[in-house]
DNA sequence: TTAATGACCTATC
DNA sequence: CGATAGGCCATTA
Protein backbone atom coordinates (compact mmCIF):
# COMPACT_ATOMS: atom_id res chain seq x y z
CA UNK A 1 0.00 0.00 0.00
CA UNK A 2 2.37 2.56 -0.94
CA UNK A 3 0.48 5.83 -1.48
CA UNK A 4 1.16 9.18 -1.09
CA UNK A 5 1.60 9.17 2.63
CA UNK A 6 3.83 6.28 2.58
CA UNK A 7 5.88 8.74 0.46
CA UNK A 8 6.03 11.11 3.53
CA UNK A 9 6.08 8.86 6.19
CA UNK A 10 9.28 7.71 4.48
CA UNK A 11 10.81 11.45 4.77
CA UNK A 12 9.58 11.85 7.91
CA UNK A 13 11.22 8.92 9.32
CA UNK A 14 14.35 9.75 7.53
CA UNK A 15 14.79 13.32 9.36
CA UNK A 16 18.20 12.94 11.21
CA UNK A 17 17.75 13.64 15.55
CA UNK A 18 18.69 17.14 16.19
CA UNK A 19 17.12 18.61 12.82
CA UNK A 20 13.38 19.75 11.80
CA UNK A 21 11.76 19.98 8.78
CA UNK A 22 9.15 22.01 7.22
CA UNK A 23 5.73 20.67 5.26
CA UNK A 24 6.57 22.12 2.60
CA UNK A 25 10.30 20.89 2.25
CA UNK A 26 8.82 17.23 3.22
CA UNK A 27 6.08 17.64 0.38
CA UNK A 28 9.32 18.62 -1.98
CA UNK A 29 11.62 16.35 -1.14
CA UNK A 30 8.64 13.56 -1.89
CA UNK A 31 8.35 14.93 -5.16
CA UNK A 32 5.27 17.66 -5.32
CA UNK A 33 5.78 20.92 -2.91
CA UNK A 34 2.06 21.46 -3.03
CA UNK A 35 1.67 18.05 -0.79
CA UNK A 36 2.16 20.56 2.46
CA UNK A 37 -1.81 19.86 2.64
CA UNK A 38 -1.56 16.70 2.48
CA UNK A 39 1.56 16.15 4.32
CA UNK A 40 -0.29 17.38 7.03
CA UNK A 41 -2.74 14.99 6.58
CA UNK A 42 -0.60 12.11 6.48
CA UNK A 43 0.92 13.27 10.18
CA UNK A 44 -2.31 13.62 10.96
CA UNK A 45 -3.37 9.82 10.71
CA UNK A 46 -0.02 8.98 11.98
CA UNK A 47 -0.45 5.49 11.58
CA UNK A 48 3.41 4.67 12.65
CA UNK A 49 3.90 7.00 15.06
CA UNK A 50 6.66 5.21 16.76
CA UNK A 51 8.62 5.45 13.84
CA UNK A 52 6.83 8.81 12.49
CA UNK A 53 8.32 11.92 14.97
CA UNK A 54 5.70 14.38 13.94
CA UNK A 55 7.25 16.47 16.76
CA UNK A 56 10.40 17.16 14.11
CA UNK A 57 7.95 18.44 11.75
CA UNK A 58 6.97 22.35 11.71
CA UNK A 59 5.57 24.63 9.61
CA UNK A 60 7.05 27.11 7.89
CA UNK A 61 7.47 29.40 10.90
CA UNK A 62 9.29 26.53 12.79
CA UNK A 63 6.31 26.02 14.92
CA UNK A 64 4.23 22.50 15.18
CA UNK A 65 0.69 22.89 14.86
CA UNK A 66 -2.53 22.64 16.86
CA UNK A 67 -3.83 20.06 17.00
CA UNK A 68 -1.23 17.03 17.68
CA UNK A 69 -2.06 13.36 17.99
CA UNK A 70 0.64 11.45 19.78
CA UNK A 71 0.17 13.62 23.42
CA UNK A 72 0.82 16.78 24.01
CA UNK A 73 1.88 20.47 22.83
CA UNK A 74 4.81 20.29 25.55
CA UNK A 75 5.72 17.00 25.02
CA UNK A 76 6.12 17.45 21.90
CA UNK A 77 8.71 20.72 23.06
CA UNK A 78 10.41 18.15 25.06
CA UNK A 79 10.91 15.90 22.82
CA UNK A 80 12.49 18.46 20.09
CA UNK A 81 14.70 19.62 23.35
CA UNK A 82 15.77 16.08 23.93
CA UNK A 83 16.97 16.01 20.79
CA UNK A 84 18.90 18.87 20.79
CA UNK A 85 16.48 21.30 19.25
CA UNK A 86 16.78 25.05 20.56
CA UNK A 87 13.59 26.74 21.51
CA UNK A 88 12.74 30.40 20.62
CA UNK A 89 11.30 32.19 23.97
CA UNK A 90 8.41 32.87 20.64
CA UNK A 91 7.40 29.42 21.13
CA UNK A 92 9.12 28.37 17.99
CA UNK A 93 12.87 26.38 16.68
CA UNK A 94 15.63 27.84 15.74
CA UNK A 95 14.93 27.32 12.18
CA UNK A 96 17.75 28.84 10.39
CA UNK A 97 19.91 26.07 12.83
CA UNK A 98 17.92 23.17 13.03
CA UNK A 99 15.99 23.09 9.96
CA UNK A 100 17.05 20.05 7.88
CA UNK A 101 19.36 20.21 5.53
CA UNK A 102 17.84 18.01 3.33
CA UNK A 103 17.36 14.04 2.09
CA UNK A 104 20.88 11.97 1.75
CA UNK A 105 19.50 11.15 -1.54
CA UNK A 106 21.99 12.67 -3.33
CA UNK A 107 20.78 12.41 -7.44
C1' DT B 1 -21.07 11.13 -6.49
C1' DT B 2 -20.28 16.00 -5.22
C1' DA B 3 -18.87 19.30 -2.04
C1' DA B 4 -16.19 21.04 1.72
C1' DT B 5 -12.32 21.08 4.77
C1' DG B 6 -7.48 20.66 6.14
C1' DA B 7 -1.20 19.92 11.30
C1' DC B 8 0.03 24.41 4.31
C1' DC B 9 2.66 27.06 0.88
C1' DT B 10 3.37 30.03 -3.14
C1' DA B 11 2.47 33.76 -6.14
C1' DT B 12 0.72 38.20 -7.06
C1' DC B 13 -0.83 43.12 -6.22
C1' DC C 1 9.11 45.38 0.75
C1' DG C 2 4.44 44.21 2.86
C1' DA C 3 0.02 42.16 2.75
C1' DT C 4 -3.78 39.63 0.45
C1' DA C 5 -5.76 35.91 -2.26
C1' DG C 6 -5.63 31.68 -4.30
C1' DG C 7 -4.44 26.94 -5.18
C1' DC C 8 -2.93 22.20 -5.01
C1' DC C 9 -3.48 17.07 -3.18
C1' DA C 10 -5.90 13.89 -0.47
C1' DT C 11 -9.37 12.63 2.91
C1' DT C 12 -13.94 12.85 5.02
C1' DA C 13 -18.97 13.87 5.29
Amino acid sequence: MKNTFTIIYEIVKQIPKGKVATYGQIAALAGNPRWSQVVGFALHVNPDEQNIPCYRVVNRFGQTASAFAFGGEDVQKLLLEEDGIVFLPDGSVDLKKHQWDGEPFSE
